[in-house]
DNA sequence: AATCTACATTATAATTATTCTAAACTATTG
DNA sequence: CAATAGTTTAGAATAATTATAATGTAGATT
């Protein structure tokens, strides 16, 4: 979804009603420079705070399956705890902090292409994405 | 942990106590020819079949807890609703059929090296892993 | 502008996976 | 064989997510 977008517009394109909530979703998820990562609860904070009236965790859980059905979040597995989105939609690849639990994308030139040499017979392939965990790089662990 | 060894003495010097849970367990893990995946209810179910004796839940999070701990079993991350485990823990790349919610080894020479050309700074690489999503080939989805 | 209606939001309950608790049990040691 | 420390257990607690059903509202119809 386009930043600045006329967000009102955008939903009833999707065949979603543009209520209150839903455009208010989209202004914090969709209005901005960069794309970002968060969890529901990241999410309902954010909300929470430029939103005067709140919004309930069940629409907010709506929602976000609304948008990832309709291919505008993502979910990304990294964790079982809890459900992690992108808004970032493409196939790309990510560097997991382990110290800090932080997801954070690679760029389109900082992987080679994964070159696939096997394939599954009946099926095709959908995605190829690659996770890269990095910890801090402390010498000093004696 | 190797297929057909004497359980009782392995964990023994893994500083854990045979129990008759843990060694069944072990077998039930181990003691195959090849490795797999497994979900804390597949578990559940493979114990509760070749046991007479009923196990309780609380023992089989909290054993395969431990032999994580130990680095004997593996965490894998495909799907945020339950955890999976993987008896392999080496470093290694999947498929994952998103038809059949099968996950699948790939072998050793099935993935090119990836090459990562960026770098955390402060961080070092601890693991670099591929998921590859397929899903049924039909031509016929006109 | 008032009314209608399908769809959305909401509070709350239900469900599911996982972890915690504290009492009963058992592998090991002396 | 008793003592002890670690383990198992049933069940309660917690946390994430989904379901329910009453209430609200966007958009269409009058
Ligand atoms: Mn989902
Ligand atoms: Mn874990
Ligand atoms: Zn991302
Ligand atoms: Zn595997």
């Amino acid at each position: 979804m386009v930043k600045n977008s006329n967000f009102v517009e955008k939903l009833r394109e999707l065949g979603l009603r543009p209520t209150r909530q839903r455009v208010k979703m989209c202004e914090v998820l969709f209005n901005r420079e960069h794309t970002f990562h968060f969890t529901i609860n990241d999410l309902v904070k954010m909300i929470s705070e430029e939103l005067n009236e709140k919004i309930s965790l069940a629409t907010v859980y709506n929602t976000v399956h609304a948008f990832e059905k309709k291919g505008y979040l993502k979910e990304i597995s990294i964790n079982s705890d809890k459900s992690y989105f992108d808004t970032n939609t493409s196939i790309h690849h990510h560097f997991y902090d382990e110290d800090t639990n932080e997801l954070i994308d690679c760029g389109e030139n900082d992987i080679d292409p994964v070159n696939i040499k096997k394939n599954i017979t009946g099926k095709k392939i959908n995605s190829v994405e690659v996770l890269v965990k990095v910890a801090s790089d402390n010498q000093n662990q004696k």
